[in-house]
DNA sequence: TAGTGGTCTAGACCACCGG
DNA sequence: CGGTGGTCTAGACCACTAA
């Protein structure tokens, strides 16, 4: 384990469990260097990524003090910082999967551009609708090249793709590139999201990439409205 | 100047001017060191921030690359990986305001929570309608305490809120926590937005801090779909 | 095995805040 | 002014990749 991790998921539950309570000022630098034995390097960039989660502020020449959000925000701030996919991010809940599309196309145009790939090569075409405990929350359209993603099965569409990709491919995701925006519901989605007509809907389009920057997904997932929600935090 | 955002903005420009192309590899942190005679963590802090606005990968083993994303997205990803208000965001565009309320009133529980400021306390109220060049784009409800943001005059409103926050308070804005949600339009947007009965809207709830940890602003931004796009990277 | 990026240190110096 | 966080360095050592 990285020491910089260590220290701020030791901080960040300190904040959860209401160690370090809002408005409060943490220990010095200096001493928190101390008490983890280590740099002032290591600490700042520990302290960082608190920062970057919005669950603290730094005032230079002051000091460090914890944010003043209610738990609520909070948790959902510390759950949008992470890149998940639907299974983990309701992980105690029941995520279920209808499978409409699982076929091996050639890509158009757009897939292809997106996915860096040519319009020759192959690619999965996955459309899924997946529900949390048992109430429609989005549609999944999905593009995958088939020499990055091999072996792919029909049984893993049921649960998490990530972990397939994860656990039994051993290859690693690093980051998402996506694009938020809203529109009607179609015909297509109030048959199979259960929505009514006119009703809003959320769109992510995302390409997602490993560690090694191939681009491995192209997805447009749309959301129905009261599933939809999205934290972000913005710096100046 | 500080030397790594120097060092950041310099690549950033080789990369939108073409000097180093998609999937390129930068030359190895040793040279770019001695280029810009600085140190490892320097140039490593400088390309970090370039693979947070997602233009480049690392492979550790392997080297540095530029993404392979076509020009538009890119120049997407950099506006949004900034924090701005509408004024600046449409710089090279017309954007006016039409000032629904303009008001001082005794903030209610969910806006007094937002601010951290008491429920007799006093905020100001401004409901402004903003369009871009000449084409209704937002709703702005907006809620800031007095106290931090003093002399504030209805001539201010017109124009750009922060640069008077910034250039007149000379106060220093540095984040902002937002939330992103999906609705239909209701009979006040359709009068004041000019849009239709069921239009889906977009909307952008955000709490921005000064640099000092206090919020300063509670908005609630409603956006007609056709002006909504919000771009983010997600990091695993 | 050579070459890459990642982590970590100990300490210098600077910018900013408050009393 | 003392105390805070921010930047920067020079170099040690580690983890990973590719030849």
């Amino acid at each position: 384990m990285l020491k910089y991790v260590e220290i701020s998921n030791d901080i960040r539950n300190k904040i959860i469990d209401g160690i370090y309570l809002p408005n409060e000022k943490l220990p010095y630098e200096k001493d928190i260097c101390d008490e983890y034995n280590s740099s002032k390097m290591t600490v700042k960039k520990a302290l960082d990524i608190l920062v970057a989660e919005g669950l603290l502020v730094k005032r230079r020449g002051s000091g460090t003090f914890v944010k003043d959000i209610n738990p609520k925000e909070r948790d959902n701030l510390i759950a949008s910082t992470q890149f998940r996919g639907l299974s983990s991010f309701y992980a105690n809940h029941k995520v279920e999967s209808i499978i409409l599309t699982y076929k091996v196309i050639n890509p158009d145009k757009n897939i292809s551009k997106k996915l860096l790939v040519n319009e020759e090569d192959f690619v999965y075409q996955i459309i899924r609708v997946r529900s949390v405990d048992g109430v429609y929350a989005v549609i999944e359209e999905m593009y995958m090249p088939i020499q990055i993603i091999p072996g792919l099965k029909k049984k893993h569409l049921y649960g998490s793709i990530y972990e397939y990709i994860e656990r039994i491919l051993k290859l690693k995701i690093q980051s998402a590139h996506r694009t938020i925006t809203v529109k009607k519901a179609t015909d297509y989605e109030i048959k199979h999201l259960n929505v009514k007509e006119n009703d809003p809907l959320g769109i992510i389009e995302q390409v997602a990439y490993l560690d090694n920057g191939q681009a491995f997904e192209y997805s447009i997932v749309t959301h129905r409205c009261e599933e939809f929600k999205v934290n972000t935090v913005v710096f100046r």
